[in-house]
DNA sequence: TAATATCTTTAGACAAGTCTAAAAATATAT
DNA sequence: ATATATTTTTAGACTTGTCTAAAGATATTA
């Protein structure tokens, strides 16, 4: 079975919202996610439930099936493998390779990512810090990833993942240094708007609240 | 601009077509080409004609205008492009690529196959010897390219393309080590049927007429 | 609990691309 | 030159995915 790069779009999109808040997705959350109208989703929802990719009740909103679960994994799979190739073979940016690795994800062959993935030598993150799923659906996960903003005064940790992957985000912390691998150390705390000093590289920056919080670090030792 | 999925392999096969045969492309040609049906090319061809990508007249078939041009040399350039990523780096054999490559060919994006391409080297001649365009729409010429059947006996030459991609025809070529790259000669021609023998790497094989007017050969000195 | 606001669904329409069946034009054969 | 065959176009319908406008259901608030 092969759907259409709508349908995939749909199931990634219900499996980021259900992965984020857990209950079942409401039409307006998708109709959001994915610049549409609420009638659209209405309509396309009905013909996911009836190939048993969701569940769906009138009023109720919907979930993934397992069957639609693996699909919408098994393309953020793609996805993730595909961006890793343009930043690491092709050297875009890591805030240049959302939009193209979106059409790539849904080229149709059973075998074109696994290869992808052999080539990059098997992957478990992307540029982003976000995790491959491998062919099986499983995810990696990280032993003691947390907030930048959990991360008490004299703390030290590594850079391994951003929440936000918004592109004027991504380049401010490539301006700032702070990317992927990085080690760091919080020196200074303010209480009044939790802003913090943190040290990077010999260098100390100022990093408002907003930013702390989308950093994942792995703390040290 | 950019355009449908469609619009360009509508225009690609117009382009195709033009090129073997020289005329202007008649409806049933291009229906054929592209397993649609006749009524299917007469609406789409009004369509292309208003972007004026093709000039058509009612019964009298269409040809490229040099718009209609450039898009479609740019798509034969991602296709060829990607077809040798797809050997070069992930291993595929050469009847594997193509289908794929059918979709990479669509990918939006400006830098995306000029950073493939930098990655690759530049390649001129893509996995079955077809020249790829540069980012201008030049097309690289081979100096003495003739066919395996005009070579007379006691001449040599390496192999450097062939002129039929059919998956049967390449995995045949494979089987018998006629692959691009190799060194021919011809040893012995069977007028009655004009079939060959031919050494290659030590070895002396026959090929029918069939195989050796579909082998592209650059002769030796 | 009743009124109001918000969310969701339905009804009907549209664009892209395709199809079948029939009509119109062109080409071929006698 | 006329009849026949072939090619091409038109007319009308279908599918996928979208939209607006209006109606129906649910949630919130007084
Ligand atoms: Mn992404
Ligand atoms: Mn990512
Ligand atoms: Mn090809
Ligand atoms: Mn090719």
């Amino acid at each position: 079975m092969s759907y259409t790069k709508t349908e995939e779009n749909y199931l990634k999109a219900i499996y980021g919202i259900e992965s984020k808040f857990g209950e079942s997705v409401s039409t307006n959350m998708l109709a959001n996610k994915l610049e549409t109208k609420a009638s659209s989703v209405t309509d396309m929802v009905k013909k996911l439930a009836k190939k048993e990719l969701i569940t769906y009740e009138k009023y109720q909103g919907v979930s993934l099936t397992e069957c639609g679960k693996d699909i919408a994994i098994n393309i953020i799979r793609n996805h993730r493998i595909w961006e890793v190739f343009l930043v690491e073979k092709l050297k875009y940016k890591w805030d240049e390779v959302h939009e193209i690795a979106e059409q790539l994800e849904h080229i149709k062959s059973e075998e074109l990512v696994d290869r992808l993935d052999d080539f990059l030598e098997h992957p478990s993150f992307d540029p982003h810090g976000d995790p491959i799923p491998d062919k099986k659906g499983n995810i990696p996960t990280r032993k003691e990833a947390i907030q930048l903003n959990e991360l008490a005064i004299g703390e030290e940790g590594i850079i391994v993942g951003v929440k936000n992957t918004n592109n004027e985000f991504l380049q401010y912390l490539e301006e700032m240094n702070l990317t992927l691998g990085k080690k760091i150390k919080v020196e200074k705390e303010f209480d009044f708007d939790k802003s913090k000093i943190i040290k990077i590289e010999k260098e100390s920056v100022t990093i408002s609240k907003e930013v702390s919080s989308n950093l994942i670090i792995e703390k040290s030792q």
